[in-house]
Order: structure tokens, then sequence, then C-alpha cells
DNA sequence: ATATCATATGAACAGAGATTCATATGAACG
DNA sequence: CGTTCATATGAATCTCTGTTCATATGATAT
């Protein structure tokens, strides 16, 4: 697994793994920032924080194909990001929580000083 | 671009647009998000959190190659997620500001509930 | 029923990125 | 100076995932 075996700090490692988060919570985390992360994901998390929309406005506001969108709102929905409210045959997104405009929020603040 | 031209509520789309971050600052949060979203870097983060380490000391209690670690490591440096410190030939790596803490612990709690 | 419109989904392709292997840098110490 | 140790970097591979194209679903209206 490692080519060299150098232990410098063993308490601080053993400190540091004991106070670490398990594994399937850096997991979950990882997935859910991952989902954010991605720009056309993010760009559409943004919108709807602004307003509901259908896959059609997004669409239109994103310059994507519909298909495209429709993909991304899926896993945006798997993952439960967004939430959906059908009105005849139209579908209309919004952000399921608040937590999602917290990271949004912390991450404009971060990139932004 | 789009197979179909329908515009269902192009005020809103108009409003949504305006209103929206401007194209370069989606594109950094998405860079700093994806940069954090890696499990591999995620626990690097983690674990500076707590404590700062060395590669060697990452490379242990990640249980991956120190190349791989430095790799990761060096995707966070250019990214100012991380500085270091240097005595002699170690290294030792800390989060650089505190907004990756919030960022952590919001995803944290948003995962956990 | 059938056509039309909004949305969803499956398969395929293409690009990005994470790890590994090999090698390089750079500091301390004999 | 040459060796050793910690870290860094380049190239190659392999996996993952976002978009496109084609097609399907599902609702409304004629």
């Amino acid at each position: 697994m490692s080519n060299h075996l150098c232990t410098i700090h063993p308490e601080v490692v053993d400190k540091v793994a004991s106070d670490m988060q398990d594994a399937q919570t850096l997991e979950r985390m990882s997935v859910f920032l991952k989902v954010v992360a991605d720009p056309t994901r993010l760009k559409i998390v943004n919108a709807l924080l602004i307003d509901e929309l259908c896959v059609c406005d997004l669409a239109r506001l994103l310059g994507m194909e519909h298909s495209a969108v429709s993909h991304q709102l899926a896993v945006l929905r798997k993952n439960a990001v967004v939430n959906v409210r059908q009105e005849g045959k139209v579908k209309y997104y919004s952000l399921s929580d608040n937590h999602i405009n917290t990271v949004f929020n912390v991450t404009l603040t971060h990139v932004n000083e």
C-alpha cells in the first residue's frame, strides 16, 4: 500500500483518526458536494434560489438541451436537493431545504474574498 | 441549441437571469466545491480541521500512497485551501482559512438530518 | 383515439480527473 | 560529495460522469 513506512507522528495520527467523521458520513458529504459542484447543477440551484422554474424555462435560461437539463434534475431529485410540483404537463422545480441555501452562500462568500 | 422553443414564463426567466450570480463567480464556486467534494481531499480537509499533518502522516491516516496524497495536496495548494509550513525535509499542512470549516460543518449538518 | 407538447430515460460517446508507477527535487547528515 | 529520507511531479491508465441523440412516457386538447 505504501512504499515507505515512515511514521513521523503516530500519536497525532491516532488522535486525528479517532476525531474524524466516520467513513459513511464523509462519503455522504462527498456525494452531496459533488452534486452541487457540477457547473450545470450549481446554476440550476442558483436559479431555484430565486424562483421555482419548469424544465423548459431552465433549458432556456441555461441555453441547454431539455434532455441535458432533465438528466441533471434527475440527479438533483435523487439526492433530495429539489422538489417537484406538477401542474398539467408542466413540472415546477424548487429547492427542498435551506441547507442548500447556506452552502451556496458560504461558498459565494468564500470565492468573493 | 434546443429542439423545442417553448417559452413558458419569459418574465420569470428574465428576472432569474438578472438575479443570478455572474458566470465567473459561479465558475469559481464550482471549482472550489469540486476541490472539496473529492473523497480523498474531503478526508484531508477533515483531518486538517483537527490538527496539522505532514504528507507521511496523511498517507498513513488514509492508507494511501504518498504520491497520491501529494497529488491531492497539490490540488488543495493550487486552490488555496491549505497552507504549508516546512521544517527540515518535512512539510506540515494546515487549512488556510475557516470558510472551509464552515462549509464542512454545514455540509455535515445537512447529511446528518 | 390521435396528435401535440413537456418531460424523462436509455445507450453511446467524449472529456475530466484520480491513482499508480517511475523518476526528480531538495534537505540533512555522514 | 553522495546517500538517505520526505515530498513532488510527469506520464499513463482507468474510471466516472456529463452531454447528445433517439426514443419513451404521460398529460391535454381537438
